[in-house]
DNA sequence: CGGGAGGTTGACCACCATCAACTGCTGTGG
DNA sequence: CCACAGCAGTTGATGGTGGTCAACCTCCCG
């Protein structure tokens, strides 16, 4: 039974960061039609160029955006993680304009957008939350304009780290003090703009500074604070998306 | 008579693009209590982390949305023309997180978002042309961090060029094959994350290809699938914003 | 006529890309 | 259980794109 409501939770969840619900409003939300499936990793989910017809809820994994310039490489512009819905725009916008991958692999919901827009007509208070989203999404890639185009290589991939990090801790999903990156080294240099050899390089700098340290396979932040200043981060962009981590205990 | 109504005629041709909308709603966004300011260049019209209670109109002239690094390098988001609205994503996200200059002087006409917000209640497809513009503005910050994430210094500036172009046509601006940059070699930096210098140079390279050539102080575009080619510019990231310049007859 | 902003050009150099080799995991099949 | 393949990560050597600094020019506009 958990299961069955589990990425219904999530998406509670989410959108109670946006806009509060009334139980009304979370029950039109949870009356939402998903169908759910397991994905591999790398799976493609939308291409460049299709039309689309259904909205996504990642709800476990994670996976990415990415456009391709003509001399093949590859631009990420944005990492998603369980309780995002990863393409609210192709509501209004039928044409995809980028690619939408599994990074690991995962469970994605997806829900026709004839249903997602009646419940945004029936329902002005989750339309609004939905757009605020969405708005939020635009503010992070003004920020990555920024990050891509005016920092250098180790800000940069320190900002990759601390927005991730400020918004996994936002949804919950894991405690911050240690986990396991998702993506690759490749990939953070495709969200960077930097190559994977040079990001290996800005991670071991990092890591030398003693921002933070490795436990195995696992990624142990061992100084917040200083991560931060590094990375020139401040979570203003993410609108109450996600806070910074609070919990002083583990640093 | 007509300049009192110029503005209106600027946004509803913007909001045409975007939606099919009736006369009751034409009428419904004449009505629309905009006041207009005439402004210099380089005014600041939004300062980020303040609180914005009005959405702005660009009426004439030209303007632009920029962050700031810790460095203190400055990294402009995005160009606006006449007929865009600037900050629609306040209506929503109450706190700015960027800035808004002008770049020329020009006129603003701003907008309670009260106003905003009760004109979009009462007619959905309202609504939905703004939310579709907002969502257009998203599809265009991607693109940004793909250029200056992925693309070289040449490939950069061209594809900035060729989305001002191509945006300005599609307001009907002016005439596209002979006008005059509003924006300084500078802001072009700012905006593709090279310096002044060498947007100099690429410049000069362009011209020397032969994309466009300088008369007086007017830039022509005398070959725009040269220069489209060297942009690797596809206009599909407009979502309709923007056609391509197919008057063949200039070039 | 003078001052200032923007544009232009050259010399030099640093950051990051590129290429290449090697390591260490992990999963898979013999 | 080992061998092997394949992917991700690591490290070093070298070079190019684009930054930096500096000088000078041109065009306005007061």
């Amino acid at each position: 039974m958990r299961d069955r409501t589990h990425h219904i939770d999530l998406l509670l969840r989410k959108l109670a960061l946006l806009e509060r619900l009334d139980d009304q409003e979370q029950a039109a939300i949870a009356g939402l039609p998903f169908e759910l499936e397991n994905v591999p990793a790398h799976r493609m989910l939308i291409r460049e160029g299709s039309q689309v017809t259904h909205c996504s809820l990642l709800v476990r994994g994670f996976a990415c955006r990415h456009k391709m310039a003509r001399t093949g490489k590859r631009q990420i512009v944005a990492f998603h993680m369980a309780g995002d819905m990863m393409d609210l725009q192709h509501a209004l916008l039928s044409r995809a304009d980028h690619n939408l991958q599994m990074i690991t692999d995962g469970t994605v919901g997806t829900v026709p957008i004839k249903a997602m827009k009646a419940v945004c007509r029936d329902f002005p208070r989750i339309a609004e939350a939905f757009a605020k989203d969405a708005l939020i999404d635009a503010s992070i890639f003004r920020e990555w304009v920024l990050n891509v185009g005016g920092r250098d290589a180790k800000t940069r991939v320190a900002h990759m780290l601390c927005e991730f990090v400020a918004r996994r801790e936002a949804m919950g999903i894991s405690p911050v003090e240690a986990m396991r990156l998702p993506m690759t080294q490749e990939q953070i240099g495709d969200a960077t703009g930097l190559t994977a050899v040079h990001v290996n390089r800005m991670l071991r700098l990092l890591s030398e500074e003693g921002a933070f340290r490795h436990e195995g396979r696992e990624l142990v932040i061992s100084d917040w604070p200083m991560l931060k200043a590094v990375a020139d981060f401040d979570a203003a962009y993410l609108h109450g998306l996600a806070h910074e981590p609070q919990s002083a205990n583990a640093f």
